[in-house]
DNA sequence: GTCTATACGTGGATAGAC
DNA sequence: GTCTATCCACGTATAGAC
């Protein structure tokens, strides 16, 4: 595979940008286009599927920035409640305080979503997993760990969509505030 | 304004239903005429702004639903908890144990939700303030009650979210669990 | 109020030259 | 790999008869 004149790499950062501000089924290809400043042509030669191939190989993606961002550090030898703040301060950054909406959550409503079904719930799971180790390594009881990791995705995503909704960010910044004080207490 | 064959809330309770489960993308007229067995012609004398007048009024006629549903019962002499039970069986039922979408959810993450922007914020507000009265009715320290309505949401929304997205109706399930036991407490 | 027919734009997707 | 040009289906919306 010869590289590209642009990245990959860079073409899924600017997707994942685009699927996320302006939803699965908002970005019209024309936009698309213009965003990543490839030519429906171009587009096609590398996502030969369309506009499913694309936010299947964005959400892998997202997953990879994921684990870079969120999962890897967690598994540092720091303390686990030194590693939660930093998920949480990370968090807080990628969504903008609350200002920015999350592509997971857009891509649940969209209309296509069976397309991508296993894609977009794996991205969830992951997440879990991650924050489930998280809770168990900081002494959590086992039979709690899960609850609590799906209850934290639970609370951020609800944030995220009641912040948007009102046009106000502290729904969000106390759901994080909430989770930095309770995550992990036993 | 003479009586239509099929009465106007009628019309309502089916686009409900349909903006629900497809989305407001996702409901095309021709799939909306399927269901309320209206022809176009039919649904443009009705709705003259086509979409966007529909989710509008739908949006109304929903918070008419909740009203009568969830706060009315709320303004009773009832003891905050019983009220507080009664509220949270009927959400667990309109969302059918989590199995259902939130229309809210979907119209916020709509392309063209900045068309019904402030009616979609009606809804929350009001909801976040009906929550916020039986807070304050509870005892719950008035600088406190606010936010915890709004976590009410959050958690409800998301969990919606993320229940459909992992397909497990859990953490729905908690979340009422969760505002069952605590949304009074002191 | 409802119907049939249709206009018009834009959506996703392709063909074929370069 | 990218471009221009184009296809077809479907989206919303409208016209005009009944």
């Amino acid at each position: 595979m010869p590289a590209a004149i642009r990245p990959l790499e860079e073409v899924l950062d600017l997707l994942l940008e685009t699927f996320t501000s302006d939803g699965y089924d908002g970005a019209s290809l024309a936009r698309i286009s213009e965003v990543t400043g490839l030519g429906k042509s171009s587009l096609y030669h590398h996502f030969p599927r369309g506009k499913v191939e694309m936010i299947t190989k964005v959400l892998r993606h997202l997953e990879q920035q994921l684990e870079q961002a969120l999962f890897a550090p967690m598994r540092t030898k720091e303390s686990p409640k030194k590693k939660l703040d930093a998920m949480l301060a990370t968090i807080d950054a990628f969504y903008a305080g609350g200002k920015k909406a999350c592509l997971l959550e857009r891509a649940c409503a969209s209309v296509d979503r069976a397309q991508f079904r296993r894609p977009l719930q794996h991205v969830f799971l992951v997440w879990i997993a991650a924050l489930e180790s998280l809770c168990l390594e900081a002494g959590v009881p086992p039979d709690a760990a899960k609850s609590r990791a799906q209850d934290a995705l639970v609370r951020i995503e609800g944030a995220l969509v009641l912040a948007a909704a009102i046009n106000d960010t502290a729904p969000f910044r106390r759901a994080l505030d909430q989770l930095r004080s309770s995550l992990l207490s036993k």
